[in-house]
DNA sequence: CGAAAGATTGATAAGCATCAAACAGAGTGG
DNA sequence: CCACTCTGTTTGATGCTTATCAATCTTTCG
């Protein structure tokens, strides 16, 4: 049965709720946890579905909980670039600014935890906890953008390509509690499209240097979506990482 | 005379300080600036000189008050990707890290108001105004990150070239309380090199793209740093951007 | 003045985008 | 069950953009 996204869910309780220890909220005292819960709504996207235009009125806020949004902008004549992807516990909007500067998108499904903007706004100014792990997760995402930087300026089709498939394979590991090595296999989450869109290429170059690195026996694919790692090592040299 | 960069001069008070209202201590109350006061180290570098290794300990953290100072990632192979800028009334440094993922390095003389970082942030865990200002310092910085991995992954050489110029023109402008308009004359604050590496092209093409703007008669220079508008609304259509 | 660093300009080549066509898989309806 | 469409993907041919290599010019500073 296919996942009806705008099917509003029973509410949950934030004690239950899966990203609890990692979201905004992670630090909350007891007391503070029962304040966002009687704020919180919870409000589903189906993949696709826009959650805010560039340039719209800001009017809630919240944490991914499940499935994933990017954060992309949009040049004059059309060429769109991907600055952000949003994973459960990921903070969506920002205080104290009325409008979002760059479209949200669910990828995939998308399920978030949301508080209207002016409440939110209120609790924090007096919860420093909730402040101070907002401070965190945002220095942290910028490190993110800044190491994304260096991808997009500097990194060869080749090298993006091999950084990305990468970074889905430890996302993948990850999830599974498993670790990335020889013969490790994972999917790849999103279409070829929105591969181009994060690493700053068009997809055609993407596909050719899938391809390329399948026929020199780095990778074998099942399908377009499944990829299997038959050369860590060799793949990870491919990044051109200082490391 | 030249500026001796590793001079300490005269400490100053904060009360008198050019940055005060813009620099993460905008908001503190006199008795906060006090303690600040208190707590400051003048720290001067020569335009060249390296702030901080990527992974070195952190030991201080600090405002930019006068010069430019860069943040920058190395590649494997010594290509290297700019990912910040900081100018005066920036932030350096990042509280509940001990080290910088990042090199930081002087781009021209350099002067920061600089504290020790464990005083620091015992400072701003006890004082919500800093934390909030440094809050909103650093969600500015994501989005300006942002938007320049849209720069960075989908402009193109010209575009990048205009872009920037319209930056250091606007930053020029603001620190003159001035409007950037036709006939508006700014200094370029770095060298072909730097650019290059902010915007991800090698020196070469920033030249050639300076030189094509010049010929096309959208800018003048005089020398290689010093620039002027003579088609403000034209140099903005070459930018690229949705606005 | 001479050396060194920074900037410009030219020739050439590599890399990626663009345009175009074919292919593959999933869902639809006769 | 098979044609049919739609979307996503791959592959090919070609050309533009920008990097690379190299030489010259300019400015700064000792």
């Amino acid at each position: 049965m296919k996942f009806d996204a705008r099917l509003n869910t029973v509410e949950q309780d934030c004690a239950d709720c899966p990203i609890r220890h990692n979201a905004v909220c992670a630090h909350c005292e007891t007391d503070e946890l029962g304040t966002l819960d009687a704020m919180k709504t919870y409000r589903n996207f189906a993949a696709g579905e826009t959650v805010i235009w560039a340039g719209d009125d800001l009017t809630f806020l919240g944490s991914v909980i499940d499935g994933v949004a990017s954060l992309s902008r949009t040049l004059s004549d059309g060429r769109r670039q991907m600055v952000g992807m949003l994973f459960p516990s990921d903070f969506v909007g920002r205080p104290g600014r009325s409008t979002t500067p760059y479209d949200v998108v669910a990828a995939t499904d998308l399920r978030l935890c949301t508080f209207r903007k002016k409440p939110f706004e209120e609790l924090i100014a007096r919860t420093p906890s909730i402040e101070r792990r907002l401070l965190s997760m945002t220095l942290d995402e910028l490190d993110a953008a800044r190491e994304w930087m260096t991808l997009l300026g500097r990194k060869t089709a080749r090298e993006k390509i091999s950084s990305v498939l990468l970074i889905f394979a430890r996302r993948s590991a990850a999830l599974q509690k498993d670790t990335v090595g020889d013969g490790f296999s994972f999917a790849l989450p999103v279409t070829r499209e929105v591969i181009a869109d994060y690493l700053g290429l068009t997809i055609e170059t993407v596909s050719r240097q899938i391809s390329a690195l399948k026929k020199e026996g780095l990778i074998t694919l099942n399908g377009a979506r499944q990829v299997v790692i038959n050369d860590h090592d060799a793949l990870k040299e491919q990044c051109g990482d200082d490391d």
